[in-house]
RNA sequence: CGCGGGGUGGAGCAGUUGGUAGCUCGUCGGGCUCAUAACCCGAAGGUCGCUGGUUCAAGUCCGGCCCCCGCAA
């Protein structure tokens, strides 16, 4: 047995977490976690997904507002894990918590390192239009995910793949990793430094990242599309100024000379979009205050027409 | 009480200054066609989220409640 301290926020992180536990082989001595903060619609207090994971299966939480405050610091020394393990924790650790455990803090990356170090690695992997991602376990250091890495498991990316299926399918991959990994690092396995040279940063998603411009050619449009699928959303605007969410749409191939945004075409079915080169067919979307559904229903109701042109903020 | 949009036949929407509800799609039946998700003809289907109230009369005004969604965090 080994004890662990875990650190992780989002639904990514529970699943390394549960991976510990039903491994058998690690004593959960604590969970750390970001403190609950007002959220959504009404501005309600919401635990994060690795607390409600953590309080289900009956392990101690903790949620220093840093974890670098004396008190918590003091706390880990008292633990004295043998291993630290973090996953999308969302807090810098200190040197001083770095050394703490016996065999060093075992972060878990969505990505293959040193490609998308960062906050926003899955996105960014399907927005850039990559053919596979990964996970990587790393050991941790006082930089941004610049670790040595002791392992990696890549998963390859076709072109319909989003956000949501390639976050799933890395946490369940990164999961079973980490967990073959451990006992490896407790006995003896050396870490690979990383190739800075071929390093690229994957920095938080800003909203306005999510917002489409359609002078960008259709495949970008397309990877931007399934990249925030779905959260936090592509987006623009309708000729009325409401928001318009697309949500999956279809490279044509057809070249278009139509000013980028410009509705070329619409059937019963679906519509196209004119980018920068191509046609961009638009399969499902969400108009603002609505659900999500097929362009077939949109165009029901509203829709567009042919000659509209979207994306223009009023 | 963070800001805002919305709940109308299965789905998406429209419904003017209150007077017994309309459109597109879908469904069912029929027709055209080599054929069709295309086209034509016809039909079924709605106590207009729930609940009080105002009124001769409310989907359409007022109050309360429930639910959904966008923004923001």
């Amino acid at each position: 047995m080994w004890n662990v301290v875990f650190m992780g926020t989002p639904d990514f992180a529970t699943g390394s977490l549960r991976a510990l536990l039903e491994a058998g082989d690690y004593t959960i001595q604590a969970v750390a976690t970001q403190p609950d903060r007002p959220k959504g619609r009404g501005q309600k207090m919401v635990e994060t997904p690795v607390k409600a994971f953590a309080l289900q299966h009956g392990l101690p939480v903790y949620q220093p507002l840093k974890v670098k405050e004396p008190e918590f610091v003091a706390k880990l020394r008292e633990w004295n894990p043998d291993f630290i393990v973090v996953a999308a924790f969302g807090q810098f650790l200190t040197q001083e918590i770095l050394d703490i455990p016996r065999y060093g803090c075992i972060n878990v990356h969505a990505s293959l390192l040193p490609k998308y170090r960062g906050a926003a690695p899955i996105q960014y992997a399907i927005m850039k239009g990559e053919k596979e991602s990964g996970v990587t376990i790393m050991r941790m250091e006082k930089g941004m995910d610049t670790g040595a890495m002791y392992s990696k498991v890549a998963v390859p990316i076709d072109d319909e793949m989003n956000f949501a299926r390639l976050h799933d399918l890395l946490m369940e991959k990164g999961a079973a990793l980490l967990v073959e990994t451990l006992p490896k690092i407790a006995a003896g396995l050396q870490p690979e430094l990383q190739n800075e040279n071929e390093a690229t940063l994957a920095t938080l998603l800003t909203k306005e990242m999510a917002r489409i411009n359609w002078n960008l050619s259709a495949k970008e449009i397309h990877d931007l599309v399934r990249g925030f699928d779905p959260a936090p959303g592509a987006f623009t605007f309708l000729p009325d100024g409401k928001l318009l969410k697309v949500w999956e749409t279809r490279i044509t191939g057809k070249k278009t000379e139509q000013i980028p945004g410009t509705v070329t075409s619409v059937t019963k079915k679906e519509f196209s979009v004119a980018c920068g080169d191509e046609e961009l067919r638009v399969l499902t979307v969400q108009p603002e205050s609505k659900k999500r559904m097929p362009a077939a229903v949109f165009l029901n109701g509203r829709g567009v027409e042919t000659g509209d042109v979207l994306g223009i903020h009023p």
